[in-house]
This record gives structure tokens, C-alpha cells and sequence, in this order.
DNA sequence: TATTTTCAAGCTGTATACAAATGTTACATA
DNA sequence: TATGTAACATTTGTATACAGCTTGAAAATA
């Protein structure tokens, strides 16, 4: 066996450079959250224009680590390159925007049967926490708190699936749906959408408190369905002929600054 | 409206590029699935090295185009970048391994719920070529043959999956997992493997004929069923400790050359 | 005036020099 | 002999200059 002193150095070696300085993988994925994160809320609006050398300045790095992070947005559906034009965010079509949902709903339910993991009071508590900060949203219409708050959901729920392929895949499909739903809030009763979310919320509560992953998902399940169908009675009201780009509601053909 | 010159002028404009010279894109694309291919094939093994130098080399590029079809491989799970190392071929733990044949199982019945698109001629025909070569591969033990027909099956039955969304998913979780079955192969009885996918492709040729996709994704399902039960049985079988690690059965760690 | 052409500004794509990290190997030393 | 150390070769990570492409506006032209 080793003496101390090597045992001691493994360690220090182990401890050092992740406390001491941010990893080049480490600011990859604070970068590339932080991005998605901004197109998920809207702050980039779906066919703005996002610039590399803007994003570089922003960050305090060069283009290539940007481009890195816009690549890895670009693989997973998020923004399109375009070569002389920018990285413009991506704008959902109907066609793919039905089949995002059918497939979550179905993985949803698969996330209680493949290996669910157990739910403790850490989870409770983010929950109820969730619950009073859906209590909070019916008096001003605040639709960048409300997508907080569904990432927020999104986030936890995750959380509790073992399987980690269909984590990531999960994680994947809710970013590449979610805008378009808050997108469409501006158009819809805020109300009714604070009292569902309420509800799914304390509902999802009540069945973590009975330790009732399939009750989670299916609660999840059923509201996602109620979304698509809200998505689609909205589009449906609509005189204009549906023009496979579903968001042509606010201006967004301007530069995000 | 606008005359017919500025008509012919949009074609020309349509047209020319694509023909003339291979996109930047088309470029990313042709390299990504030249190494992803050559990964499942075990061309590059698990644990081997595969520096950006040399591909930049074989590829006439530079550095810049390699280190981002290998980032993409990396964010897909098929290979890990480490700095001053260099870039290696991932090895499937076992729990991962489970994970991602259980996902399939169920991804591939999903695939003919969700939008299933008609098999035609060319399916069938593919399906028949397919057949001729798994008849072929009795005679001599030949690994890198069966892992191409496995692929080019693959191909096949992903083209038959009409959600799009899904389909990539499916196709991503394929090249995650396969490898780890080529690698077995040298273990096996050969005759038994080669009587099993002949058998696969034609019942599957014969639910294509009956225009029968439930029937085709259901002789896939039990085919993954049988993989993982042989991969199994085959780790039960041996004496040593399962260490998470699966395949250390032939020495991958020297460079590949 | 309407249309075409030209050109310039701004963006992404690529190549490359250099920085940082890793692992090995030789060497000094207890 | 075993061990710690330091130099070195090799690799990935980053910054940056430049090339190629796109778009829109100005200028030329019918």
C-alpha cells in the first residue's frame, strides 16, 4: 500500500483545481445554460439575431468557446447558423411541435417505470416552494416569473428520473418545446393559467407526499395534454391560415439588444 | 408580382450552390458520419485515442472543422475529449448499457404508435439485400460484415419512423449502445448469431410485406430483448468481478494505427 | 421611375499561432 | 532500490487574422 504522504497528494490533487479555478467544461455549461435559458424566457425571442462576437464580449472570451456553446445549440434544435446572417434562435413549426409533445407525454409516463428514483423531502420542499410561488403569480401578469417557474417545475421533476439517457433526452425535448407555450400567454386568459398551474402543482405535491411517482407523471402527463390543447384551440380561433410558423404573433423579426 | 426574370433569377440562385461545391454543412455532416460509423464498427475501439491532428490531416482540414464534429460525438456520448490527452472512444458502463437497451425497447414500439410512415418497395427491396447478406455471413466469421448489416438495418427501420424528433433520438441511442454488442462478438457462437439476425430481417421482411409496422417494431423489440439477455448471461457467465467497465476482453488501450 | 448592378458592412467558417494541461521519462536523492 | 522532482513531448483549449458568404443600400441604367 501507499504511505501517507502519496495518499495525501491524491487528494490534494483531487480538491485543488476544482476549487481553485473554473474548469473549460465547467464555463462550457454555465455559458451554454445560460443561453438556453434566455431562449427559453424569451429574452432571445425565436428569429432573433444572437451574435457571436456580442456573446464573446458579453462572457469575457474569445468566439471559439461561444461557438462551441451556439454549436451544441445548433445539434439540439434550438438555433440555427446561418454562414453571413448569425445565429438566429429557431421558431417551432406546427408539424414538430405536435410531435415534441406526444413524444414527452409518452416519455413522461415511462420515467415512473425506468428506474424512478426515491422522492425525499428535498424534492417536497422545492415543490412547495414552486406551490407558493404559483399562489404569487395570479395578481400581476408576470410572464417571465410564470416560465421561471416552469423551468423551475421542469427541473425538479427531472430530478426523479434514474435513467439517465432518458433524463438528458427529457431535458432536451422540454427545451426545445417549451418557448413556444410561453409565447402564446399574451393571448391567453392569465388567470385560467396561474389556476392550472396552481393545481398541477399542488397536486404533483400531494402525490410526492404519498410517495406516488406514477401519480407525478400522470398529473404532468394530463397538463402536458392540456397545453397542446390550448396551443391548438388558440390556432384554430385564429382566422388567418396557419402558415406552419406558429409564432408570428409578437414582432420579433428585430435584433435582441 | 414579379416578372418572370426575377423568377428564373431566384432558381439559378437555388440551384448553383448545391450542385457546385459540398456545403460547409454537408462537410460537417460527411466527416460525422465517416468517424460515428467507424466508432461502431470498432475501427476506433473503446478506450482508443483519436487526436484531432491526425484527422485534420486525413480529412484535409484543419484542427477547426474536426474539433467540431468530435465536440458533437461528445455531446452524444460516443467519445470523451480530455485536454492534453486527447480524444477517446467511450466505454458503455453496465448501468448505462441497461439504461439505454431499455429505452430502445420501448422507443422502438413507440415508433409505430407515433406517426408511422408507409413502407413502400424500396424498404422492401433493402430488406431483401439485407437478407442476402446475413445468408452470406454463415460461411466465414466475419465481425465487420455483421456489424455493417447491423447498421444498414438500422438504417432502414429509421427511415420508417415518421416523427422526426423521435427518429433522431432512436438513431442516437443506436450508435450509444451498438458497439458494445460488436464488441462481444468474438465470445459468442457465431452460428447462433448469424441464424438469429437472418431470421430477425426475414420475419421483419415479412410483417414489411403484410404492410405490418406494429409487426416490424415487435420483432424488434424481442431482437433487443435477446441481445441484452445474451450480453447478460454472458457477464454471469464469467468468473472475474464485473467492474462497471464491460468490454475488457480485447486490449484497447494502444493507439489506433 | 423602375430595375439592375455594384459594393460595402457585418456575420459566420477556417486556419494557425500560442497557452494550458497531461503523462512520461530521465535523473537526482534518501 | 525506491521515490520524489523536473524537464519534455504531445495533446487539447483559446485567441485572432483572414476568407467566404449574405444582405441591404447606394449608384448606375433602361
Amino acid at each position: 500500500m501507499g504511505n501517507v504522504k502519496s495518499i495525501d497528494r491524491t487528494q490534494i490533487s483531487m480538491v485543488t483545481p476544482k476549487v481553485g479555478r473554473e474548469t473549460s467544461s465547467d464555463r462550457h455549461t454555465r455559458i451554454y445554460k445560460t443561453i438556453r435559458e434566455r431562449i427559453s424566457l424569451l429574452i432571445y425571442p425565436p428569429n432573433s439575431v444572437i451574435g457571436e462576437t456580442e456573446l464573446a464580449g458579453e462572457f469575457n472570451v474569445s468566439r471559439t468557446p461561444i461557438r462551441s456553446v451556439l454549436q451544441r445549440l445548433h445539434f439540439e434544435g434550438l438555433v440555427e447558423i446561418r454562414t453571413g446572417v448569425g445565429t438566429v434562435v429557431t421558431d417551432i413549426d406546427l408539424k414538430t411541435m405536435k410531435e415534441v409533445y406526444d413524444l414527452r407525454m409518452y416519455l413522461t409516463e415511462l420515467a415512473a417505470e425506468l428506474s424512478p428514483l426515491e422522492i425525499n423531502s428535498d424534492h417536497i420542499q422545492a415543490m412547495e416552494s414552486l406551490l407558493d410561488r404559483a399562489k404569487q403569480l395570479h395578481g400581476s401578469r408576470d410572464s417571465l416569473g410564470y416560465a421561471r417557474l416552469c423551468n423551475d417545475l421542469h427541473e425538479v421533476l427531472i430530478s426523479l428520473i434514474g435513467s439517465i439517457p432518458l433524463r438528458e433526452i427529457s431535458d432536451n425535448l422540454y427545451y426545445r418545446s417549451a418557448r413556444i407555450w410561453i409565447s402564446m400567454l399574451p393571448n391567453l386568459d392569465w388567470n385560467q393559467i396561474v389556476t392550472d398551474q396552481e393545481l398541477e402543482t399542488s397536486e404533483m405535491l400531494a402525490a410526492m407526499k404519498r410517495n406516488d411517482f406514477r401519480g407525478v407523471v400522470q398529473v404532468r402527463r394530463f397538463y402536458l395534454h392540456c397545453v397542446l390543447t390550448r396551443i391548438s384551440d388558440y390556432l384554430k380561433g385564429r382566422n388567418d391560415p396557419i402558415d406552419s410558423r406558429v409564432l408570428s404573433i409578437p414582432d420579433h423579426n428585430q435584433k435582441y439588444d
